[in-house]
DNA sequence: CGTTATCTCTGACACGCTGTCAACGTTAAG
DNA sequence: CTTAACGTTGACAGCGTGTCAGAGATAACG
């Protein structure tokens, strides 16, 4: 990660660009297959099990790299639904949509615990999605657009755990992806206590 | 199950008690802790690994017995709940207590996957309980208690994962059980259409 | 009571996956 | 060109699952 240690280490670019290959590859094959093995991995990134451990000393960690970075992808993508204003109604339709996105190309997402260390990887994964939806919610309930008398953390692993249900009802083949989506936004304001339209 | 075979096979009282002291540990141990190994469950139920494999030909299939002696605890435990009369709405509260009890005595109802074997195991456990929430909140609808414009199964979808996530919030200690449990019935309420009192 | 089939136990083994190590090439940085 | 960093090969220990064979207990049955 760093290379301001005291010594004077010689970082080589080669280093740097093949554990990028293994987090590259780790982000394909653990998002869609969680569980998969780490020779799997290596194969996928064009190189050995044991490079894979040079970079990154166990699997788990490994784990927690690729929660990381899908979380920054996520982030980034969820701020840029928020930032175009609107009602917060609106702003949660968007939000919704992106994160719909984000589920069909990280099944992953759906399956937290197949492939997590720890109750660590699921936080570390949850907490800055979180932390921007606590604050639509709360936006809302302020507004007067949401009803105020259940406190926003709950709403929001309500929220999250209503996601994920969904998720579950479209892999399982029971409902289609855009039928789902529909329920799960009304179901969610009607969580919130929301004036339907 | 069946000595009905063809064959005269002499069946030894030893071994059912024993394949029922196995059943009873792994009850205890998986409840507690999903994914503790095979060597732990023998020796709660005071038998060797291999005793257990003379019984239960492998370790997935030793968890789907545990999930099914669990959900029939389960099962009867609700239909107790159900068959004592009153509004839906009144029910569903008994219903959501004696739902919150097993989730204190089995802590593996809250981490489906850890010690699962497949999605068929989720299906098992839920199926049943699934069956006689979809027949509550169906009639719930038809007597106007509850909104109708959402489909009893999704609702019924929704509604465990929204008890999963209370536990979650339980365990994590982010609030109290019963602080939960009267938010987790408010939230069911609204998301069925229920005319708030 | 004695025979017999059934069950348990001990001990050992193969397999798969994780994680580690040493030795030998390779490649980039200075 | 020299040197340190890196990748690779091959081997190994550890752990958990699942299997097997043989010896010893024990319940069922005549």
């Amino acid at each position: 990660m760093s290379e301001t240690a005291g010594g004077r280490r010689r970082v080589r670019s080669d280093g740097r660009r093949s554990a990028a290959a293994v987090l590259d590859a780790a982000v394909r094959v653990l998002g869609r297959h969680p569980g998969a093995k780490v020779e799997r991995i290596a194969a996928e990134a064009g190189v050995t099990r044991q490079t894979v451990y040079a970079h990154y000393p166990s699997r788990p960690m490994l784990v927690t790299a690729v929660v990381d970075r899908i979380t920054a992808e996520a982030v980034a993508a969820l701020d840029a639904a928020e930032s175009d204003g609107g009602t917060v109604t609106e702003q949660l339709r968007r939000w919704l949509d992106v994160t719909w996105q984000l589920f069909d190309r990280y099944p992953l997402l759906r399956h937290p615990s197949a492939a997590a260390a720890g109750p660590a990887d699921s936080d570390r994964q949850h907490a800055p999605v979180a932390e921007r939806l606590e604050r639509m919610i709360r936006r809302g309930q302020v507004s007067g657009e949401f009803d105020g008398s259940l406190s926003p953390a709950w709403l929001v692993s309500a929220t999250i755990a209503l996601g994920h249900a969904a998720g579950e009802e479209v892999s399982a083949g029971r409902m289609t992806s855009s039928q789902t989506a529909t329920v799960l936004y009304r179901s969610i304001l009607r969580l919130y206590g929301a004036r339907e339209p």
